[in-house]
DNA sequence: GAGTGGTCTAGACCACCTC
DNA sequence: AGGTGGTCTAGACCACTCT
């Protein structure tokens, strides 16, 4: 029995992964869909935007609906706030100010503010831990204008969190790689200078003001995992 | 002037970023936007359910819809063939099959594959190149069962195109880490061992059926990259 | 019990694109 | 020019869960 959106995206999917509708193909039109399973054409609509939307078929109007040739998948990743992450591990979590003073950024992390390289900015560093072991070395670079007139005690909470707090839902991109850690970083993870770090990278706007860039050096073992 | 959905959307993502809805307090009922907005329901219910989705609000029916406390944020990542990420690179794309054989799977790869570890699965070394020179390396495990009784020809297409053309959109999970290059890895790479590795690991299944394990250890310089 | 989100329907109009 | 997906409407019923 078919019965609502969810069970049709299911079977559109079964037709495709039997092949019975093969990679490249033109699927029939939604109208045509609604009538076989009975149901409405906004139904079938709901359906086939989910599939689309994970890279399974492509759309386009007038052009009807093809079974993706070279499946783009997409996978959703979770990034959640530190403190949240490591909490999730059944480890308590703390954190260290170790610097927080102005200066003027590198070149790289100026431009990828789009920001001029001689205004100061706040450079913070603060070490994330994890049942008070090292768990993440974090280094930001963080717009003076978007801070109050009185800064803030990062001490007691730690800056990401208080952006979380009073600059949320800005937009941003992140980025993930792999380093051998800097002599700094494999001073205050307490690994061999050189070890490979799982590295991630984010920058943040809103409205077209930069907020902040950083970087998280992720202590050996760190993995990111999702289901697809 | 207030439209579509999108439009909804971004209005109620500006009164939660201005904290004109600040972190975890109700927002009106779905009804109620409906109306202050002059639209129907389900219009403001698609917006509703798309921020949902982004992690911006928490709904559940009869409590209603609140701004979320500590914004899990989920990103989107596209997971392309090999050769479709070399070749949006503007770089040509060859492979070279080091290895493949019979084999005994080691304790991890079994258990991750859900499989006796005394079973041999196929084990196969694929070193995709980009304009000639080492991209990422690939060691990949492949459960027999799902080949067919000739095994294809994997020197002239690459195991991971002929799966995604075989054994399309079947389920699984994928995970992120970094790790210093062995010695094979350093060896086929070019890089010196202990390298800082980006490495992605991939498990596949089909409808309970263990399908392929893949390890990919890309060269240095490799970034995963998504917006928020 | 009652209020909220989740979904479905039947119909309509529109935007876009291929033909 | 016509067909297709994208969206909106007005209404309805249901599922969940808080009180």
């Amino acid at each position: 029995m078919i019965g609502g959106w969810e069970d049709i995206r299911a079977e559109v999917l079964r037709r495709i992964s039997t092949q019975e509708w093969p990679a490249g193909v033109l699927i029939p039109t939604e109208e045509a869909l609604a009538q076989e399973f009975g149901c409405a054409r906004a139904t079938v609509s709901r359906a086939l935007r989910e599939l689309a939307q994970a890279g399974v078929v492509e759309r386009r109007r007038k052009a009807g609906t093809r079974v993706a040739v070279l499946p783009v998948r997409r996978a959703t990743l979770e990034i959640p706030v530190i403190r949240q992450e490591v909490q999730a591990r059944g480890q308590t979590h703390g954190f260290q100010l170790l610097r927080a003073e102005r200066l003027a950024p590198p070149v790289p992390v100026a431009s990828r503010l789009g920001l001029a390289a001689q205004d100061p900015l706040w450079y913070l560093e603060t070490l994330h831990l994890a049942d008070g072991q090292p768990f993440v070395f974090e280094t930001r670079w963080l717009n003076p204008a978007i801070l109050p007139a009185v800064m803030p005690d990062f001490t007691a909470l730690s800056v990401n969190e208080w952006l979380v707090k009073n600059v949320s839902y800005a937009s941003g991109d992140i980025a993930f790689s792999a380093a051998g850690a800097t002599a700094r970083e494999a001073e205050v993870l307490g690994v061999a200078a050189g070890a490979a770090l799982f590295i991630t990278e984010r920058s943040t706007w809103r409205a077209e003001a930069a907020i902040t860039f950083v970087r998280l050096a992720h202590a050996p073992g760190y993995r990111v995992q999702t289901v697809v």
